[in-house]
DNA sequence: CCGCTGACCTGCCTGC
DNA sequence: TGCAGGCAGGTCAGCG
């Protein structure tokens, strides 16, 4: 369920663990958890790296090992990547162990076995082996503005929330950030993306980011099987001014949250503060 | 090219 | 208690 937040959250705390340390060992429990190559080369040839850093592209964790090697991980739906210190017995969606020389290991769990890992061979690039990854659109914390939106947006029929979620406009909203972002921007979500008003894109633009800085700062969003690197629950969720509140009142105006299906996914919104045609103003 | 639908996989919760 | 159906923060192939 990691959107930008979660996974940058989750990078960051690696960030702070892993450099220096080594993989010892590496487990495999679940063939599908592998993306490339195959799992008996992944288990050989990951062996003996050492970490270098970690950095993000979307909702991509991106490892840089020793040797010009990478680790590259997504985590979908119910990943979580974490090193744990105290060997306590794992999780029962345990799928990876990589095991380090100092004695910690790092987890991958995946109850849905959606997410994946990926080596990246010395000699070869992230993008080489994660063709996607080459396909992303812009940051959103690097660059974000009505103008950017604008173009993106521009002659497009699909509703402004499946814009949103489209990886190769804008890398890392996911689900719930959409929901927020719209909201917070006053903006229907089944609108058709090309014809929302450049004024209302600044808006949005400028929502987006501070939803997503707001919840980075708390640690990035959680229903129920998020956490972070170190295994510590993020803490948004009860912070979320419209994703999951479906029948409950706005907590602007008291209307009553709607859902529906927007490119298969649940979404909510408030019918007044986010009106299908623009609002207009009446005369007394 | 565009936009939508189902499939991938596992578990939880609700209602009959 | 059992069972069917709907739900879950993502992405991708396939189709019209
Ligand atoms: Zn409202």
């Amino acid at each position: 369920m990691p959107e930008l937040p979660e996974v940058e959250t989750v990078c960051r705390g690696l960030q702070l663990q892993l450099p220096g340390s080594f993989v010892s060992e590496v487990d495999v429990l679940r063939d599908d958890s592998i993306g490339y190559p195959e799992v008996e080369e992944f288990i050989d040839q990951l062996a003996g790296h050492r970490f270098e850093s970690v950095t993000r592209r979307g909702k991509y964790i991106l490892i840089n090992l020793d040797r010009g090697a990478g680790l590259a991980c997504h985590l979908r739906m119910s990943g979580r990547l974490m090193v744990v210190k105290d060997l306590q017995q794992p999780s029962r969606f345990l799928r990876v162990r990589m095991g380090l020389k100092d004695g910690r290991e790092l987890r991958f769990e995946d109850m849905r076995v959606f997410g994946r890992l990926w080596y990246v061979p010395p000699g070869k690039t992230f993008v080489d082996v994660i063709p996607t990854l080459g396909e992303l659109g812009v940051e959103p914390l690097d660059q974000m503005s009505g103008e950017i939106l604008a173009s993106l947006f521009d002659g497009k029929k699909q509703p402004v929330k499946t814009a949103l979620l489209d990886q190769r406009l804008i890398a890392g909203i996911g689900n719930i950030y959409a929901d927020e972002s719209l909201y917070q921007a006053g903006i229907n979500p089944l609108r058709p993306a090309g014809t929302v008003k450049r004024a209302e894109l600044d808006k949005l633009a400028n929502e987006i980011q501070k939803v997503l800085k707001r919840a980075i700062k708390h640690r990035g969003s959680t229903l129920s099987d998020y956490r972070d690197s170190e295994g510590v629950n993020g803490n948004y969720q009860n912070k979320a001014g419209v994703y999951g509140r479906e029948g409950l009142p706005c907590r602007v105006c008291k209307s009553e949250i709607e859902r529906v299906k927007i490119a298969g996914r649940s979404s909510h919104f408030c019918l007044v503060c986010q009106p299908i045609k623009a609002v207009r103003k009446s005369r007394k």
